[in-house]
DNA sequence: TGTACATCAGTGAACGCGCGTTCACTGATGTAC
DNA sequence: TGTACATCAGTGAACGCGCGTTCACTGATGTAC
């Protein structure tokens, strides 16, 4: 049984758009956004540079493209290690940290690539709003599951968008320090401490 | 009574780079230090690019004097702010917090240009602990107030690193959110809140 | 099924710009007497 | 104080590289009969 053709032919395209994608990451991450060149994802992902321009108009729409992807990927994966917790038993709320804050990857060359990219959405209206879109889908496919995990814990949230707002801060701001200085435990430590004094601080006991 | 003449010399020099380092913020702030060009800087700081290549080996070595004067620069900004409120009367955690915390600025240009900082620091050993030896300047400098002030509060602080990073990822997390949607008052509000309620966590009636 | 034809994704060469970097120079600044 | 001299910070022209962008082309892929 053959694909119908009308797939086949954006096939190819698609094919090299995601290998573009695919090879822009690493090259951000070790150039930086402004340094990196399109010859140099072209080469990583094995194309000319006509081909390119024949996916995409400019570095930055790539740029927004790859964030976008990789975005949703990110929020995806952490979706699936929540729900992979759901049947486990957790008596409290550092038990629940414990086991559900190590699912959420503290990845470096993603990390350097946000951060420019935040940079970067800061300089653009447009990008602003897409951030902001962003951040509110993650708290909107995330926070029903810590509600019926902390609804387990023997706690209930009377304000879900701060503490939603006040993790998120909590998660990009040690994320920071963990990444530069990633060899100390005491660091992550205090990153998990955090984590718990929040949602202790926005939850009551039922 | 002229000056002695051994500073003269150096007094060229000094004005120059001075006036490079100036210019070197709004340019990375709207280009982007990635795409920010030695001719930019030399240009909007009225120089040719011969003055540059005299004062700096590399848009680098600029890009980290700026970062270190700015930050210095801030951090003595705020230690002094943090003084003035010595002599008034803080009854309590929330008042603190509503009176120094506006006392720190959350400036749109300098924090493009930190975010981009940290991208390109998490890719150089060297500049990690820059930035790791800074974030302790930081705390070392203001520590000392904040226990003074909470004291007054009737607050003692049992781990006052813990208490350091954690409000440091607090500022920097939030900070973002401010910046990205900095019209809405409700994302200042819960700012606050998270603030407070670190603060809470992390002291203890005395 | 097989063959002729159409499409268009990606090639690779070409062009030109803008920037990094160098360096011989000049004139502002300071020194010696 | 005044003059001749020394220094060296910043000038501006020059060179060359590397990249962005374009575009005529080719050959892979799909269509029609």
């Amino acid at each position: 049984m053959i694909e119908p053709t009308a797939d086949r032919v954006p096939r190819r395209r698609a094919e090299t758009r995601r290998r573009l994608l695919e090879a822009a990451l690493p090259v951000f991450a070790e150039e930086g956004f402004g340094r990196s060149t399109v010859e140099q994802i072209c080469e990583r992902a094995g194309y000319t540079r006509g081909a390119f321009y024949s996916n995409f108009a400019s570095l930055d729409e790539l740029f927004l493209a790859m964030w976008e992807g990789r975005s949703a990927a990110m929020i995806a994966a952490v979706r699936a290690a929540f729900d992979a917790f759901a049947p486990v038993e957790l008596p409290d709320v550092r038990a629940i940290v414990e086991r559900v804050l190590p699912a959420i990857p503290v990845d470096d060359a993603w990390f350097r690539v946000s951060a420019e990219f935040t940079a970067h959405a800061l300089r653009n209206p447009g990008l602003r709003r897409v951030m902001t879109a962003r951040e509110e889908a993650i708290a909107e496919a995330l926070m029903p599951l810590m509600v019926e995990l902390l609804a387990r814990a023997g706690r209930s949230i009377p304000d879900p968008v701060a503490l939603g707002q006040a993790l998120v801060a909590m998660h990009d701001g040690t994320s920071v320090q963990c990444l530069m200085d990633p060899d100390n435990p005491l660091v992550w430590q205090r990153r998990r401490d955090l984590c718990v004094q929040v949602i202790t601080a926005y939850t009551e006991e039922t």
